[in-house]
DNA sequence: TTGTACGCGTTATCAC
DNA sequence: GTGATAACGCGTACAA
């Protein structure tokens, strides 16, 4: 009908943009032809002219693990709720993807970033957008020397409250259980607090029994641990999906949990506590993280806390779930 | 430096896009000007200029299910495995939020739409889609009448599958537990699948057992059809988490599972099989169903598949885990 | 090979 | 108020 004459659209174009700006005059003519031509405002041709998306690129390790999905969920509805969407990536903990994926999101001129990465503080990633001036911000990585602000539960103290609080129940051998270490620098963290707490109490921390996965165990390489006169009496898993597939493997193998070990899990995810027993594991609120990790971004967005190391925000460790059938 | 000089952004964008094409050539006076600059070809401009922004638009009600987690996660693989970005938001099973994000995605100009939308065959933004020629496809929901193609199981026949094979395990009281039935037309298909099978074999259909939260049981709505002489002797819940949470509730109450009751979960979330005795359900194939609908939609996207109700390329009815422990 | 000019759809700022 | 115009960064056709 009429292509790219200024004429109609161009008052068009003038309307929407004043009604923005509290002058919402609609006449019949303009708004007919709105609908007419199945008008609808290009947001490409706006983030080009603004030099803003009102887009936020977010990347965590895998979906597939409910931590992330959940804190994601969150994300997403408090983003939507302030006019920003979500560019969502997985890394699987792969450096090489990371580099891939953010670069990606640079291009894309995302105003904002929220990254889970593998190693907070040996990350090739967060070298390069240190020298971006792209409002970036950590979820779960420990806040550490990247100078970049982040949000998580202090991972150490959870993990020594967890031991603590293994310890008050009367276990003395307590082990670890971790995926791949390699790939998370909160599992390591988790091992710090253990051993400190088990110090602490005049106990002596073994070592970390590392598993090929995340989330799932493979019971060969604990069954050592829980032989002879040291056998353990209780583990600490580093995540949630972790426990409740080695509390599945113990089962099937014949042991009993928590009579022959007692299996504590980290994270809470919230199918934790629909099990019976529920699984007794370490909380971290995910959908207040989700939600606190886009207003502290947006907040930076908006020139607030842009300051390269901002005090970073933390949420207190997380709260023990109580799981009746931990002796 | 050199702000805009097209001696300079000319020549070097034009070496950009021939190294697209086959002829990568960089000489070093192009590269290194690029680097100085730092250069990083704005993809907003690209997407404005070529009409296209290798964006697709996904839309799930909720990624707190891992169904949908775990569905996404093989998407986000597949999409960016193809130069694709995922664009993700929330519905909650909202009808009104369903419209408001898809407008959205439409002036973001995405290539194409992912949807599970809460019911196809009554969907008011499917009406407005099927106006638009922005390639769509849905995921999980049933094709019906939508006229869109559709991927995902065959939630009838599986259910009915479920339902056969409790009935060859000797169970006749079996009945079938939901969440908010308005809000999914899966259940309700899944509904229709077990009552064909109790018809067929005899047997009478219970009517549904409604809960008021997709992935939290209530007991107390159960109750009922679990006391007197036609108390049922197996359930099958319409999604895995529901199922989950129901086997703990009743053990909770001092109901044996599956002595007292047998409960059989629908999605085959990774959990399932991890907890013991692990979760007898109908496997829907998630990554598959991701990856399967990100590939289809590139083919829509191409104008390869793009006729409105093209054979709605269904997965075929999931399969059964085996739970030793239903009788 | 190298330089130039136009258009994609908006927004902002002019002049009328 | 209304209409024309420049610029955002890029792709591309065309001219030098």
């Amino acid at each position: 009908m009429w292509p790219n004459s200024p004429g109609c659209l161009g008052q068009l174009r003038r309307e929407l943009f004043k009604s923005r700006f509290g002058t919402p005059r609609y006449p019949a003519k303009v708004f007919n032809a709105a609908q007419q031509l199945a008008f609808r405002p290009n947001k490409i041709a706006q983030q080009l002219r603004s030099q803003a998306t009102q887009m936020i690129g977010v990347m965590v390790p895998s979906l597939d693990n409910p931590v992330f999905a959940e804190q994601l969920q969150a994300m997403e509805v408090a983003a939507r709720a302030s006019g920003y969407s979500l560019i969502v990536t997985t890394s699987e903990y792969s450096p090489s993807r990371e580099g891939d994926i953010v670069e990606e999101m640079l291009r894309q001129r995302v105003d904002g970033l929220v990254l889970t990465v593998a190693e907070a503080d040996n990350s090739a990633v967060l070298d390069k957008l240190r020298l971006e001036n792209t409002p970036c911000l950590l979820v779960y990585n420990p806040p550490g020397n990247s100078s970049f602000p982040s949000i998580g539960v202090d991972n150490r103290a959870a993990s020594a409250d967890a031991t603590r609080h293994l310890i008050t129940l009367g276990h003395e051998r307590i082990g670890m259980v971790a995926g791949p270490l390699l790939q998370s620098d909160r599992a390591q963290q988790r091992f710090d607090g253990y051993c400190h707490a088990m110090r602490e109490a005049g106990l002596i921390a073994r070592p970390l029994v590392e598993m090929a996965r995340h989330t799932q165990a493979d019971l060969a390489s604990l069954i050592p641990a829980l032989q002879g006169p040291d056998a353990l009496s209780a583990v600490i898993c580093t995540n949630d999906l972790l426990a409740i597939s080695l509390i599945g493997e113990l089962q099937r193998a014949g042991f009993s949990v928590p009579g022959d070990l007692s299996v504590m899990g980290f994270d809470g995810i919230a199918l934790g506590k629909h099990l019976y027993p529920s699984l007794c594991t370490i909380e971290q609120p995910r959908a207040d993280i989700g939600r606190t990790a886009v207003h502290t971004l947006l907040a930076m967005i908006r020139g607030e806390e842009c300051t390269p190391t901002p005090p970073a925000p933390r949420i207190a460790s997380g709260r023990k779930c109580r799981n009746p059938d931990i002796p």
